[in-house]
DNA sequence: TATTGTTATACTCTATAACTATA
DNA sequence: TATAGTTATAGAGTATAACAATA
């Protein structure tokens, strides 16, 4: 896994004319090239490689940490909601949850109106891990703006677009 | 999994001071909403997901269909040609190479020139299905040029600058 | 009847390490 | 010594379906 998306940049700009057997340094992507739905995978891949370098490999995944974030800035959410905001199923993200109690960053109540539900809080634990993450995955995102540049409003525009019309 | 790119957009568009126990629709994504690998996700799992849809649930997924179109491309490459094309892990490339096989999409043979590695070509089979899924691809992939409208060129040029320079 | 969360199951992807056969 | 590919293993993510408790 070293340096993948380097040498897939280097296959896409040395791409040419291939006769015989394709070798290494002459791959051609064909249509794929200019699939934005292709260079979506290949940018979400090289950024979430790069934040759990950043972080740690020891520590917690980009989804893990997304859902510590969610919970820390919504008290008493729920499951079924947060599993919504961060695109989780309920069947992923249940196991989720049960491991955030497991290494008890999480802690959960019976929900008052809904005694089907509960609601999820950060622990003293996942307040500190959330705090210390924080740094990290902001500098991880820094080296994101400095390379998307001024462009980050638009950029981040479209990407919420695709989201949004993509139902 | 109904409708999670549309809930996802109202949790943000929705968002807003909530006192007590967050419900659905007043999740605060905090600093989250901002970071462009957040948003990079959602947008990948979002294209992800209609990729599927259109194409067919039944058929191949998004990772399997790259590979045969790269496959098609470079007829003769490698496994690990093939992996750093479409940023796989030679561990993953691994089981893909071999359900394609498996499935009579993918054929083998000895390579000349390297007696530890060998060739892959499409079999007639893989040829037939890649071209019977180019059409539903393509048409994918127009939907996102539509939202992303004329700034296409730039928003890949975005994707790409990603993938090279988060080494 | 529909929804919340759980459990079970299966497949895919990610990652590491150990292995073989070559180079 | 290093590389190509395989194998084994473990942890996540994705998806479906069936279930209990509750709405």
């Amino acid at each position: 896994m070293t340096g993948l998306a380097g040498k897939v940049a280097a296959a896409r700009t040395r791409a040419k004319e291939a006769e015989s057997d394709a070798d290494d340094s002459e791959v051609r992507l064909g249509e794929l090239d200019g699939f934005i739905g292709f260079n979506l995978r290949l940018a979400q891949d090289a950024s979430f490689r790069a934040f759990t370098r950043r972080v740690g490999e020891t520590s917690l995944k980009p989804g893990r940490f997304a859902a510590l974030m969610v919970i820390h800035n919504n008290p008493g959410i729920t499951p079924g909601a947060l599993g919504r905001a961060i695109a989780r199923d309920k069947s992923t993200i249940t196991p989720l949850v049960q491991a955030l109690l497991r290494d008890g960053l999480v802690e959960r109540r019976q929900s008052r109106t809904d005694r089907r539900s509960f609601t999820l809080r950060l622990t003293k634990a996942g307040e500190a891990l959330r705090r210390e993450l924080l740094a990290p995955a902001q500098a991880h995102d820094r080296k994101l703006d400095e390379i998307v540049g001024e462009r980050k409003e638009e950029f981040l525009e479209l990407l919420r677009r695709i989201v949004e019309l993509l139902e």
